[in-house]
RNA sequence: GCCGAAGUGGCGGAAUUUGGCAGACGCGCUGGAUUCAGGAUCCAGUGGGAGCAAUCUCGUGGGGGUUCAAAUCCCCCCUUCGGCACCA
C-alpha cells in the first residue's frame, strides 16, 4: 500500500485471480434470475480499435454492475470470423485465411483479456468453425423445404477486374471515407474521396462496375415483413426510437390500390396495364402512364410504332446503368413514348404511355399511373415533355375561395384535400375518396387493394470462398437437393487455391464440386457460393446458451433458460441490417419449432463512435489510437474510466489526449487518498457511524456518501456513466478535504473511503479489488453486494432554500429539512435581503415549493 | 423531399425523467505554493458586461407564447448530424 499506484501490475494480478477461480464462469439457476449481457462480437481483423473497447466496457460495467445486484450473468464473446478481409489477405500475402483468421483470434483475445472483462471465455465461438456453421446448414435446409430459401436469378453487381460480385455497399457512392472492417461483412458504404469520379466504381480496384444477372439463394424475409413491422411497435420500451424508426424506414410499407387500365390495342396478348399508386383519390387527374424498362411489355408497347427505333435505344440505354447510376443525383428525369395508348377506366380518357428512367421495375407492378397536377415527379416530367396537367385535388376551402387552376400552379400540390373533376367523387375529402375508390375498383373487378413493401428478400449467396458453404446439391434428374442432416456439416475444404481471380476458389475445386445426389445416387455437383456472414451473425446470441452442444443448434432449455438477451450493445451502425436480419432469423427458428422466442433482444443500447480531431478513426487519416498503447501507459482501469466518462454512451465520444490523463489523474488521487488515511482508519473495519452521534462536518460528508451511492446506483441503471463517475469524483473532492478529529470522524472517514472503492468497482474493477483488499477485506468485490443508501441519512440534510422575489433568485437560506410551508414562508419575509426587495410593495402572492423555494410575488 | 436526433462557457459535457439557484464533473487556461530546473503534485480563480467592493446586469440557436417561475412545456423559424429516397 506504501508503493504508487502501478496499474499493470494490480491489473495483471486481478487478471490472474478471477481467471484462476473461475468467477466468470456461469451455468444454470433456476433460483436466480438471470440478465443476459451481449456486446456486439468483432470481426478479427487482428486488433480491436477503439470502437470495442468502448462497445465491450460499456457491457461489462453492465454486467459487473447487474451481478452485483444478484443477477445470474450471462456474458459470453466471440467472433464473427467468416468474411472477405481474411481471404483478400490469401490474396495479397499467401496466408490461409483459415490461419490469419485465427492468428488474428488470439491476438484479440489477448487484448481482450488486458481490458479485464468478465467474459466467460469457456462459452467463446467462431462462426468458422464447422461445429458452427453446422447448425446454420441445417437449417438451411429446414428452410429450403419449407420455401423459406429459394433460389432466384436476380442483377448483381460485377466487377470485371476482380471476377466477383459485389454488394451494394462495395461499389463506390459519394462521400469521403473508407471504413474499417467491423463486426458484419456489409455495414460502411464505400464513399469516394471527392467528387464524383469514381461513382460507381469497384472499390477495390477501381473498375467500372457491371450488371450481371446470376443465380443466387435468397430468405424470404418478405414472408414476416408484417411481423416485423409489427414488432417494432413490441420493442419501443427497450430500443432506441431512432433505430425503430430506421427499421420501419427501411422496411418502408406502403398502402394504396392496384387498378387496370385497359390498354387501347391488345398487345401481345395482354389487354391490361396493371399499376400500384398510394394515391387512388387522384386517379381522374391521370394524363401518361410510365413503364419501366425493363418491363417485359415496354418493347412490345412500341413495336411498329413511329418511334419504335429511338425506344429501343432508350430502352438499351438505361438498362446498362447501374442502379447506383440511375439514382445518382443530378440523373434526369428522361422518357420516350411508345405510340400506344390505355384508356382510363374512371374518366375514360385516352392516355398515352411512356417509358422512363425512373420507374422501378422491382417496386409495384413496374408500371405508373402519372398525375401530375399532384405528383411532383409527374408534374417535371409533363412540363418537359408538355403532357396536360389535370388538378382533381383542391386544398380544403380553396373551391370556393381560390381554387388551384393551371396557370398558377409552380408546383404538384401533394397534400391532401378534396377531390374535383372526378365524376360521382367530386366533392369527398381525399381520404374517403380513397377508400371509395378502392372500394369501386373491387367490386368492378379491375383492382384491389394493395400494400407494398420496400424491403426485399435477403440475397445471402456470395461468390467467395471464406464462409459457410450452401448445403445443396445438384442432380440432372432431381434438381437441387438439400444435403441431409447426417451428411452434415458440408466442410469448407482448407486445400485451395488462392488467385484473387475468376470467382470463387470453390467454384474450381474439382474434389469439392464432384458428388453423389442424396436422392438418386446419381454424379451430381455442389453448390459453390457460401453464405453471406450476416447469416451467422443472426444467431450467434442464442449458440452462446450451449456453445458445446452437438445435438443440435442449441439446448432448448438453456436457450428458455438465459433468452432473451435482455441487454444488447453496439454500434448505430448495424440499426438495419444485423438487428433485422438477427430478428426475422429468430422469428424463422420459432416457427421451425427450434425455441419460442419471438424478438432476441428486448433492449438495445447503441453507442456512438469514438472519433478523433471530428472525424472516425481510420488508417487513411492517420488518426487511429492504439488501445495496447493506452493500456500500456496509463493501464485498463484508466482506459475504461476515460471511455465512460467523455461522453454519453449514446454520442459519439471525441479521443482526447488530455482526457484520457485527466482519468489517469483522477485513480492516482483514489489511490493516494486510500493510501493516506489507511493508517487512520485501519483499526476501525466493519464500524458504522451512528448518525445521532456525529458532529457537523462529518455528518455532512456522510450525507453526500449516501446520496453519491443513490446517484451512482441511479445512473448505472440508466447507462449515464459519464455522470455516474463525475459522482464519484465529487465525493472524492469531498473526501479529500475532510479533516477528521474524533473517533466518529474517523468511522465516516472509513465509510466514505470504502464506498468510493466500492462504487468505482464496475467502472475500474481491478483497482477496485486491489483497494478492497488492501483495506483490509479477503472476499473478492465481484460477487459483493450492491450497497444501499440510507434514506434516513440522505433525508436528515439540511436543505437550501431559494428565496425569489419577482422569480429573480435573491437570497437563500438554510433551514430544516423537515420544514412546512408555513416556516418556509415566514423565514423568506424576515430575511434581510429579501426585505430590501419587497420593502414598500404590495404582497400580491407567495409560493412556496417544499424543501425547495419561495417566491414572493409584489 | 420524407423520417429521426441534437443545438448550453475556450472544449467534452451537467441540470430536460419531475418546470424551481444554469454551467456539476473533467479538460484547457490564469495566478500562486513546492522544486536548482522541468515534470508531477497541491491551493486559488475561470460564461459575458459594469464595479475597488458588497453587488448589479445580460446569458442555454433565433422569434413568439404559457407560467409566480422555462435550458426544460407549446407554436413558428434557423443550423448541424444521422437514416431513407425517382418506392408511385
Amino acid at each position: 500500500m506504501k508503493d504508487g499506484y502501478n496499474p499493470q501490475q494490480i491489473e495483471e494480478k486481478w487478471q490472474g485471480i478471477w481467471e484462476e477461480k473461475k468467477l466468470y464462469e456461469v451455468s444454470e439457476d433456476p433460483k436466480r434470475k438471470k440478465f443476459y449481457v451481449l456486446e456486439m462480437f468483432p470481426y478479427p481483423s487482428g486488433r480491436i480499435h477503439m470502437g470495442h473497447v468502448r462497445n465491450y466496457t460499456i457491457g461489462d460495467v453492465i454486467a459487473r454492475y447487474k451481478r452485483t445486484r444478484g443477477f445470474n450473468i450471462l456474458h459470453p464473446i466471440g467472433w464473427d470470423a467468416f468474411g472477405l478481409p481474411a481471404e483478400n489477405a490469401a490474396i495479397q500475402r499467401g496466408v490461409h485465411p483459415a490461419k490469419w483468421t485465427y492468428e488474428n483470434i488470439s491476438q484479440m483475445k489477448e487484448q481482450l483479456k488486458r481490458l479485464g472483462f468478465s467474459y466467460d471465455w469457456t462459452r467463446e465461438i467462431a462462426t468458422c468453425d464447422p461445429s458452427y456453421y453446422k447448425w446454420e446448414q441445417m437449417v438451411f435446409t429446414m428452410m429450403f423445404e419449407r420455401g423459406l430459401a429459394y433460389k432466384k436469378s436476380s442483377v448483381v453487381n460485377w466487377c470485371p477486374s476482380c471476377e466477383t460480385v459485389l454488394a451494394n455497399e462495395q461499389v463506390v457512392v459519394s462521400g469521403a471515407v473508407l471504413p474499417e472492417p467491423q463486426f458484419g461483412s456489409g455495414g460502411n458504404k464505400q464513399l469516394a474521396p471527392d467528387g464524383n469520379k469514381e461513382i460507381g466504381k469497384c472499390w477495390r480496384c477501381k473498375s467500372e462496375v457491371q450488371l450481371k444477372e446470376m443465380d443466387g439463394w435468397f430468405f424470404k424475409v418478405t414472408e414476416y415483413t408484417e411481423e416485423l413491422l409489427e414488432c417494432v411497435e413490441k420493442l419501443k420500451d427497450g430500443w432506441p426510437e431512432r433505430v425503430l424508426a430506421m427499421q420501419k424506414n427501411w422496411i418502408g410499407k406502403s398502402t394504396g390500390a392496384e387498378i387496370d387500365f385497359p390498354l387501347e390495342e391488345r398487345i401481345d396478348g395482354e389487354t391490361i396495364l396493371r399499376i400500384f399508386t398510394t394515391r387512388p383519390d387522384t386517379v381522374f387527374g391521370v394524363t401518361f402512364m410510365c413503364i419501366a424498362p425493363e418491363h417485359p411489355l415496354a418493347e412490345k408497347l412500341v413495336k411498329g410504332k413511329e418511334k419504335e427505333e429511338e425506344a429501343l435505344r432508350f430502352i438499351n440505354r438505361v438498362k446498362k446503368q447501374s442502379d447506383v447510376e440511375r439514382v445518382a443525383e443530378g440523373t434526369k428525369k428522361e422518357g420516350v413514348f411508345t405510340g400506344s395508348y390505355c384508356k382510363n377506366p374512371f374518366s375514360g380518357e385516352r392516355v398515352p404511355i411512356y417509358i422512363t428512367n425512373f420507374v422501378l421495375m422491382e417496386y409495384g407492378t413496374g408500371i405508373i399511373m402519372c398525375v401530375p397536377a399532384h405528383d411532383q415527379r409527374d408534374f417535371e416530367f409533363a412540363k418537359e415533355y408538355g403532357l396536360p396537367i389535370k388538378v382533381v385535388i383542391q386544398p380544403v376551402g380553396a373551391i370556393h375561395e381560390s381554387p388551384l387552376h393551371l396557370g398558377s400552379m409552380e408546383r404538384a400540390y401533394e397534400e391532401p384535400g378534396v377531390m374535383a373533376n372526378s365524376g360521382e367523387f367530386s366533392g369527398l375529402p381525399s381520404e374517403v375518396g380513397k377508400e371509395k375508390v378502392i372500394e369501386y375498383v373491387q367490386s368492378k373487378g379491375f383492382g384491389e387493394r394493395k400494400v407494398n413493401y420496400r424491403l426485399r428478400d435477403w440475397g445471402i449467396s456470395r461468390q467467395r470462398y471464406w464462409g459457410t458453404p450452401i448445403p445443396i446439391v445438384y442432380c440432372d434428374t432431381c434438381g437441387a437437393v438439400p444435403v441431409p442432416d447426417e451428411e452434415l456439416p458440408v466442410e469448407l475444404p482448407l486445400d485451395v487455391e488462392f488467385t484473387g481471380k475468376g470467382g470463387s476458389p470453390l467454384a474450381k475445386l474439382e474434389s469439392f464440386i464432384k458428388t453423389k445426389c442424396p436422392k438418386c445416387g446419381k454424379d451430381a455437383r455442389r453448390e459453390t457460393d457460401t453464405m453471406d456472414t450476416f447469416v451467422e451473425s443472426s444467431w450467434y446470441f442464442l449458440r452462446y446458451a450451449s456453445p458445446d452442444f452437438d445435438e443440435g443448434m442449441f439446448e432448448e432449455e438453456k436457450v428458455k433458460y438465459w433468452l432473451p438477451v435482455d441487454q444488447y450493445i453496439g454500434g448505430i451502425e448495424h440499426a438495419i441490417l444485423h438487428l433485422l436480419y438477427s430478428r426475422f432469423y429468430t422469428k424463422v427458428l420459432r416457427d421451425l419449432g427450434m425455441c419460442a422466442l419471438d424478438e432476441p433482444f428486448s433492449n438495445l443500447l447503441t453507442q456512438g463512435m469514438v472519433i478523433k480531431d471530428g472525424a472516425k478513426m481510420s488508417k487513411s487519416l492517420g488518426n487511429i489510437v492504439d488501445p495496447d498503447d493506452m493500456i500500456q501507459k496509463f493501464g485498463a482501469d484508466t482506459v475504461r474510466v476515460f471511455m465512460l466518462f467523455a461522453a454519453p454512451v449514446q454520442k459519439d465520444l471525441d479521443w482526447s489526449d488530455e482526457g484520457i490523463e485527466g482519468a489517469y489523474r483522477f485513480l492516482n488521487r483514489v489511490w493516494r487518498l486510500v493510501s493516506d488515511v489507511f493508517p487512520q482508519i485501519e483499526s476501525l473495519k466493519n464500524t458504522k457511524p451512528d448518525l445521532s452521534q456525529i458532529a457537523e462536518p462529518a455528518k455532512e460528508l456522510l450525507i453526500k456518501v449516501h446520496k453519491t451511492i443513490k446517484k451512482v446506483t441511479d445512473d448505472l441503471e440508466r447507462f449515464q456513466f459519464n455522470t455516474a463517475i463525475a459522482a464519484i469524483m465529487e465525493l472524492l473532492n469531498a473526501v479529500s478535504r475532510f479533516e477528521p478529529h474524533t473517533d466518529d470522524d474517523i468511522s465516516v472517514l472509513r465509510e466514505s473511503v470504502e464506498s468510493i472503492v466500492r462504487l468505482l468497482y464496475p467502472v475500474a474493477p481491478h483497482i477496485g479489488e486491489e483497494l478492497w483488499e488492501s483495506l483490509g477485506y479477503e472476499e473478492t468485490l465481484v460477487d459483493k453486494p450492491w450497497m444501499e443508501w440510507d434514506r434516513e441519512i440522505v433525508e436528515s440534510a439540511a436543505i437550501t432554500v431559494v428565496l425569489q422575489v419577482n422569480g429573480k433568485v435573491r437570497s437563500q437560506v438554510i433551514m430544516d429539512s423537515d420544514s412546512d410551508r408555513e416556516e418556509m414562508k415566514q423565514a423568506a419575509l424576515s430575511d434581510e435581503k429579501v426585505k430590501n426587495y419587497i420593502a414598500g410593495k404590495e404582497i400580491k402572492k407567495v409560493i412556496v415549493v417544499p424543501r425547495k423555494l419561495v417566491n414572493i410575488v409584489v
